[in-house]
DNA sequence: TAATCGACCAAATTGGTTTTTCGGTCGAAC
DNA sequence: GTTCGACCGAAAAACCAATTTGGTCGATTA
């Protein structure tokens, strides 16, 4: 994976990943330059000549972590064949996922993080392109006549808001066999439907 | 409506009625006791002779809400024949209802009072009713065979939590015809599934 | 030219003190 | 039973000095 090319990158990479230690136990906030200068045995000064600023660091670190999940997810959902198998490899992937970066990716939901703005930000980028990626399964399916649903966008939309919101009671607290087969059955919801036939 | 009953209660509501503007207005925090009893015409000592605390005064005004929206939901449930008809009364008294109260309901979700014991004992409260309605929902409509679901309790639980999310996105934000039609449609999902046949 | 850093600054934070506000009590009066 | 003025103690707000800390700059290194 690494290859020549990044050894140019490596100074960042080195802050970045002395960052993302510090950031993850004791958050943003109370994380200093100095801090993280040392971590990465350079000089305070030095970091500026990577980064612009603290937020930018953090910034850099978190939409890392998102890029590496809408990656996970993609490859989940390409091993895939059918529209209905990409959506349960995307609640799948997404469950087990968001599992790993906990760390920094619950900076999103941190109340204090709330009003930087550059959080907001990647949370609106994270959401459009969650809800993007859904669409798409979506519209591929009805066009191969797997699926039939009058509002594809509309439909999209809601399914990543229950998915959020059942995220934390379902998923986050108890993560096994189980918990996939309760899922399973929401799943069976969407697609089937609660309509006896 | 009113009884002769009421009249021993007459300053309460009146205390009630003047706190409820002003919660309203400035929020829990920022109101005092001494405008609450301005408001209401009577000296702030006056106040404890009718409820123990500001917090006290609170409670009763949202539970007083809460079961409003109770009442005006199982109205609106009971109305209709079939479990099918029920559920989607369900959400629409749902959203209608919870515009009308926005004013102090709307504290559940204030993230200043999170942390008031009391106001979580509220929250649970109701949420438990909301998952209890629609599961008495769910499970007549399986008894009736006109559903059929694996895993009753989750679905319900799933359904709530689908529906507090898209609360304010869909609801709040533009409450007209249009609003409607497009909840209908995702009722529709949750009659039928995205499963083309 | 790219990279590093010590010295430095202004703004924000912290710690501690004082002042004010406010929820709540009490006893008296009606 | 109801109302209220006077009062208390704890919490919040206001204030201020000391310190921290994000960020800049010029010089130095390589």
């Amino acid at each position: 994976m690494e290859t020549t090319i990044d050894i140019k990158d490596d100074v960042s990479e080195i802050i970045l990943n002395s960052a993302k230690t510090i950031f993850a136990r004791y958050g943003f906030k109370i994380t200093t330059m100095d801090e993280i200068a040392q971590a990465a045995r350079k000089g305070k000064s030095s970091i500026y000549h990577y980064f612009k600023s603290k937020e930018d660091i953090f910034k850099a670190i978190v939409e890392k972590e998102a890029d590496e999940l809408s990656a996970a997810i993609a490859k989940a959902i390409n091993a895939e064949t059918t529209s209905k198998k990409k959506i349960r490899a995307y609640v799948l992937a997404r469950m087990k996922g968001i599992n790993n970066l906990t760390n920094l990716y619950s900076a999103l939901k941190d109340e204090y993080l709330e009003h930087y703005s550059f959080i907001e930000n990647v949370r609106v980028k994270y959401d459009t392109e969650e809800v993007n990626t859904i669409k798409g399964i979506l519209k591929t399916g009805v066009e191969d006549g797997e699926f039939k649903i009058e509002d594809i966008n509309l439909t999209a939309f809601a399914l990543v808001t229950a998915l959020k919101g059942l995220e934390y009671p379902l998923f986050i607290k108890n993560n096994n066999a189980k918990t996939e087969k309760r899922f399973e059955g929401l799943l069976n919801v969407l697609f089937y439907g609660i309509i006896a036939r």
